[in-house]
DNA sequence: ACAATTTAGTTATTGACTATAACTATTATC
DNA sequence: GATAATAGTTATAGTCAATAACTAAATTGT
């Protein structure tokens, strides 16, 4: 009789051979990237919110008139590809738009009380949704990871 | 007369507020990756070679006669989207596909010499180019840092 | 002060990538 | 030997990021 479980194998495939992607920085990058991205873009589908639009709705809540230029330059994306994103929220009440008085191209944005309730209520969630991935990584090693990923994208501004 | 340079300011823009984005490890990852992911890029064009491309014959070249479904799953992507890539592999004569004799069903992928040769200088190309990003990490970071990532991966396994 | 340039926001479009479904040929299962 | 599962393929649809072109408004240079 067969042993009926984990006889090794099993957990992530027949162990393919690996001599040089796996020590690419950006290789674990992205591999780790795309373990925790779904977990997020799970839970925040359930308010309706994508990735991106969690994205902006926390830095409009974090930074009350910020313009859409700005936004997009911190999000490092395109402002063009903002428009609908910030449409949308607009749509939903969590987020007003209104001209600048003294500068008339530009839109201050701010979070309504609902954006900001909807903004903390949904963090909260992602980072429960964390947790649970990280769970055996204990402070120290996620504190560490955090700063060496901070530093890995500061140093190539 | 004012200062006139670097009075701080001027490198990421003017400071946002995040009391939450920067605490996340998916968007810290996500960062990270857009800055690493267009220099290998950039450097594998050089080589008409794709990030993805690069890969499979990465991982071709370490596991002589895998199969396509084994590599697409080694790679996490689908394998319907693998089949355009090995084509153009194979055209370059980067690697060759076989029949396998005892499962009609499958091709048995192989890298050749040029292919095994591309892939060894080109991975040494993607190499620099992390090393010149990450270049004020010590090697006790890296280290500690690809072993947090690898451990965040197998985590939800 | 006014012409030329730059900036903010917008729209439309494109190319790249991912996921899905449907299909054929072959093998494995009952 | 019929049925189901697997490997590879094709076609397609959805998502996303990047680009160009445009309008309105502000800034700069003379």
């Amino acid at each position: 009789m067969p042993q009926t479980d984990d006889l090794s194998e099993d957990r992530g495939g027949p162990t393919v051979e690996d001599t040089v992607l796996g020590d690419l920085i950006g290789y674990r990058l992205k591999r780790a990237y795309m373990q925790i991205q779904p977990q997020a873009q799970r839970v925040l589908a359930e308010d309706d919110l994508r990735v991106v639009s969690f994205s902006c709705l926390s830095i409009i809540t974090d930074n009350t008139g910020i313009v859409q230029s700005e936004l997009a330059d911190a999000l490092q994306m395109e402002r063009s590809n903002l428009v609908v994103i910030i449409d949308e929220l607009e749509q939903r009440g969590l987020i007003t738009r209104k001209k600048v008085p003294t500068d008339r191209r530009r839109y201050a944005l701010t979070a309504t009380l609902r954006g900001r309730r909807l903004r903390d209520r949904a963090a909260e969630k992602v980072r429960s949704a964390e947790d649970e991935i990280i769970g055996r990584l204990d402070e120290r090693d996620r504190a560490h990871l955090m700063a060496v990923l901070q530093r890995l994208e500061d140093n190539t501004r």
